[in-house]
DNA sequence: TTATAAACGAGACGGTACGTCGCGTCTTATT
DNA sequence: AATAAGACGCGACGTACCGTCTCGTTTATAA
């Protein structure tokens, strides 16, 4: 299984073992000059003018050495993303509902940031290559078990009523904010967040929960 | 909005108004033979696979000739998408439940048909070409609002309980199917389509109508 | 059979055949501008200094373009190289130890204009690619041909005593040009054209004739 | 003149001064290795596709142990070539016919071994590289010097008449092999190498001396 | 009937970017 | 020290598509 970051690193990232290995080490300040370059060229140029030439001049690097990295530039642009949405915060405070809007709201603002082009084609680079969808799924699938889990456990408290799929409840706070980012366009509020918490949640909020959720 | 079909036909293609104009008039058979080749492109190669110059070849025809008809291979494949959007059924009945549940179910049967890396590049195509992504969030627009006034209808009728948010209900409902396709790679299976159904609609279907619907 | 200039036209140059190709036809001062960018860029960079991108700029030209009249960087300068050889004169006065010494200064300047770069890629161009080659190696058979006849008719003329093979004489006078300008590195001066022509036909020149030639 | 094996061996390679130098000894074996390398990729892949990695790989051996050796792949190459010359043999019987005969007919059996190719190659990595121009032209010098001298001693000897330059001799000898490999395409027999030994000296040689040289 | 207008096939063209190859230098750890 | 391993900068190569253009050819209406 690949990893996500710049890759082909061959053998080694084995637990324990301490292995050395041979020849010259990659220079780690690269790899940051690089993502920081591409990063940049994007919130300068827009994801169109995104050239792989100009992110190597601009990190000052080889093409080379780039593409020693990462086979593609999909492939950059995926790891830059997928960097940033690691930033997403999960809490558990035992307000579920306060809790979820935090996360859903958090996700919201991270798409935002990342912008449509960046995730649309992360999406791509995971269909076409499926080492890479691999990984990346399951990066998401620690998240959402963490979600669901959650939820679970909010469950057990008593604040939600039982008979409610818990997955089904992550896929629609989350599928919806990728949904409008990729397909409709609309913005991402903190409002919509709340809205979708809400809808989701509605149904199986014990009255001593508050049912709107003012933020 | 943008116009639906091969465009560019210049002044008064409408119907009634029987204005042959001068000059050879266009083969309809070709405008078939081009969508037909670029639909076959890209079942087989994929959106990433599809150039202007294989579709044109493929259909035997010149590429101006194409071009003529479509100003860009974005448009071109916008056109082509849309009318499998078109399939997709919304009926109304009257059984709120039984509608969307046929709607939900018939997207994640075109979406499962068209695969994961049609979608996730067409979501990058969507992107990167602002034009492109226009268009096609025009054609989505469409079919949301048709989808928003069939709840709006049932609310109405008293159906449903006022005092929910029917883009949220939407959002939810196809949100997820997209989420799964691309991020997750969990299948889309008619009893997902149920699920997601039950769920946004749970809280508020009035007594009248089934809080469950089974298949 | 591959023709030694602009490539890949396909059928037509058929003899008669008034052959109307389709399409819009090559423009013909495309090839020119490219041929004299790369003169000028090799005279100003030298031939170490050319790169196809420069030729490509210089000539206003997309590399494109150039690419689809020449299909490497080689096989542009052999054609570029096999134009300038074609200039060499081939005169009969009677006498034919002016008519030799001419010639082989004909080429020697020819050769040293050229430059070795130039003529080493042309045999390189012609090993590789063996119809390339075969169609240079006809051109300096036609050549080779009219320089051994011109010394027949000498022959016949009785100002050359027979017995000798008039190939071998043309070989020695032709092959140390090319020896030296390729492996050695001597300078072509018109004494050292004299010299060869003094050397590969003194035994044979009867007394009338004079054995050394000044010039 | 460029030194001919592998080079920088630092202070005092002398053979008397048993001068141990510190640290590891280098290793003998590695040399052979690389040029073997060196030869069989050549003779696989001609001179064009030979690469300095592909060599170090084949030979089991690091770039950098190479690049100790040689400076460049243009100076490994030179050494590698001057090896095979080194095969072609000067001897000097008194037969001064015979003499150069043989080494004309040595010449054109090892061109004829290395092939059009490899020899067009090398010329033109000979015009690109100047550096390697340069030494394989003192290689050249040096062979040639001998030639000359051999010639030299013929006509101090009395065997050959004076006023005849030794140096457009070698030129006529060694020139046509080359042109006619390179160009012509005409096979490099014996006879014609003995046709050449005769043309070139027919006019110097005294009387005792055979005039025609039969085989 | 003959002009005229437009569609059409074919392919050249300018442009932009991509990903690859090879050279020679460098930085490590190992022998 | 020499060696193995491999990262790195640099420069060029040849390719892929895009969308535009310029031809010659065909097919329909209009004069």
């Amino acid at each position: 299984m690949a990893d996500a970051g710049p890759g082909d690193a061959g053998p080694g990232a084995g637990p324990g073992a301490a292995r050395t290995r041979r020849g010259r080490p990659r220079d780690a300040e690269v790899d940051r000059r690089i993502l920081a370059a591409a990063g940049e060229t994007i919130a300068a140029h827009g994801y169109a003018g995104l050239s792989v030439d100009a992110v190597a001049e601009r990190a000052g690097v080889a093409k080379t050495t780039l593409y020693r990295r990462w086979p593609t530039k999909a492939r950059l642009v995926a790891d830059l993303v997928s960097r940033m949405q690691d930033e997403v915060p999960l809490t558990e405070t035992g307000d579920v509902v306060g809790d979820l809007t935090r996360l859903t709201a958090g996700i919201a603002g991270s798409l935002t940031a990342a912008g449509a082009p960046l995730v649309a084609d992360l999406t791509a680079s995971m269909a076409h290559d499926p080492d890479f969808g691999e990984t990346m799924r399951a990066r998401w699938a620690q998240w959402r078990r963490a979600a669901v889990e959650l939820l679970g456990r909010a469950a057990e408290r008593g604040v939600l009523s039982p008979g409610f799929d818990p997955e089904v409840v992550v896929d629609q706070l989350a599928g919806p904010l990728y949904y409008r980012l990729l397909f409709t366009g609309d913005p991402l509020t903190a409002e919509y967040a709340a809205a979708l918490v809400d809808a989701a949640l509605g149904a199986h909020l014990r009255p001593e929960g508050p049912t709107s959720h003012a933020r």
